[in-house]
DNA sequence: CGCTAATCTAGAACAAGTTTCAGAGTTGGC
DNA sequence: GCCAACTCTGAAACTTGTTCTAGATTAGCG
């Protein structure tokens, strides 16, 4: 029924791939303006050049096309921090270093972080499957930052809440409630639980 | 300007306490079927037999609306807890215990948990004075479930971690993410950081 | 009581997300 | 090149949150 950008489903002609493009970047673009109310779906098919009918076959709500719009930045940072890998000594620093820098590049576009995440959080079950690719794709990061072979059981419960700590804390600092400092605070200890409860002696320091 | 039920604003005369309690009511009633997007402003007036304007004037947004029943709700849970404290042993038991026993008084209502959580995961700015009231009562519940007298300043970062966990974890069961199991997992994990890092034998030990 | 300011009501009006529909344009298969 | 099926467009309509207005009610006060 939708087309969707989403290889699997009928693959797109070159003219539908570009108006996909079209309607993400605009919607990013007025998204980095306003936050989450100034992308309204009138404006984005006006500047995606797109009749409105349209953007809603291609994306069938305004919160699936911020959470698509939100994949795509993902993808974007999983590319750079491929090629600038963290530095940290252990795991835990790897992990607490990719995510705060992240972080920077949200603070760079905190409009554009807003409607993103307000999109991510508000979202209800009929975009369950949207919202689980970004977090799948927040997790990949995530491992990848460990740079672990096998990860434990309990590394991988550490992972799922240093996510939904990132998350969270995202959202407090997005709403003014929490200051970049405590976000950093928050992450660092959170990070704490993937060195394991046996941690003696080292203990999360700022690398660098 | 707005009326508000908070103590310290103009005193309430009974009508209006009663007016904003019926409203209240409405709010928790609908949101009890259908959720957030059953919490329609006319139909809790009508319910409320409250003008429209008036509504607003109570409670100047449905979010402002629905935190403000999250916040009731929260009252009687915490009184609800002081009545039939955790009884773990260790302080991080006693916490995930209080957390699990919240979260099935949600599970009893998920129509309302919906719409709550998804109304203060979404507030903006302007409600972030009520949304942090909100946070300051659950970081309360936390508090009085460890039952320490003098809470470390890493324990207090380990609390943090803990209500992140505890709302994002919310968040995905409520949209379908999660399984009960699997929530359950995730603050258990998050309320590991509470014993710290050197868990030895013994350590934080109750005050009782 | 009678006055004045604040509050409440009913209802219209407005804004933005979403749906719908008729007709024009494309596409893929033959 | 031509047809059938699908896609896109433009515009109107519908829904629900929010605002506004004019007139009725109420509360506080002398």
């Amino acid at each position: 029924m939708t087309v969707e950008g989403r290889p699997g489903s009928p693959p797109l002609t070159a003219r539908q791939e570009a108006r996909r493009r079209r309607i993400l970047h605009a919607s990013a673009r007025l998204a980095g303006r306003g936050g989450f109310d100034a992308v309204q779906m009138r404006e984005v098919a006006e500047a995606a050049e797109v009749a409105l009918g349209t953007l809603y076959r291609y994306f069938p709500s305004k919160v699936h096309l911020l959470v698509a719009t939100m994949q795509d930045q993902l993808d974007a940072l999983h590319a750079t921090l491929r090629r600038r890998p963290p530095a940290g000594e252990s795991a835990a620093e790897r992990v607490a270093e990719t995510l705060m820098r992240a972080f920077r590049a949200l603070q760079r576009e905190p409009q554009l972080a807003d409607a993103m995440v307000r999109a991510l959080t508000f979202a209800d079950r009929s975009v369950s499957a949207e919202v689980d690719t970004v977090s799948r794709r927040t997790t990949a990061i995530i491992l990848d930052a460990m740079r672990l072979e096998h990860p434990t059981p309990q590394q991988l419960a550490a992972v799922r809440v240093i996510e939904h700590t990132w998350h969270s804390a995202l959202v407090t600092w997005l709403s003014g409630r929490a200051s970049i400092a405590q976000v950093r605070l928050d992450i660092e200890t959170a990070c704490r639980l993937i060195d394991g409860p046996e941690a003696a002696g080292e203990r999360p320091r700022a690398a660098r």
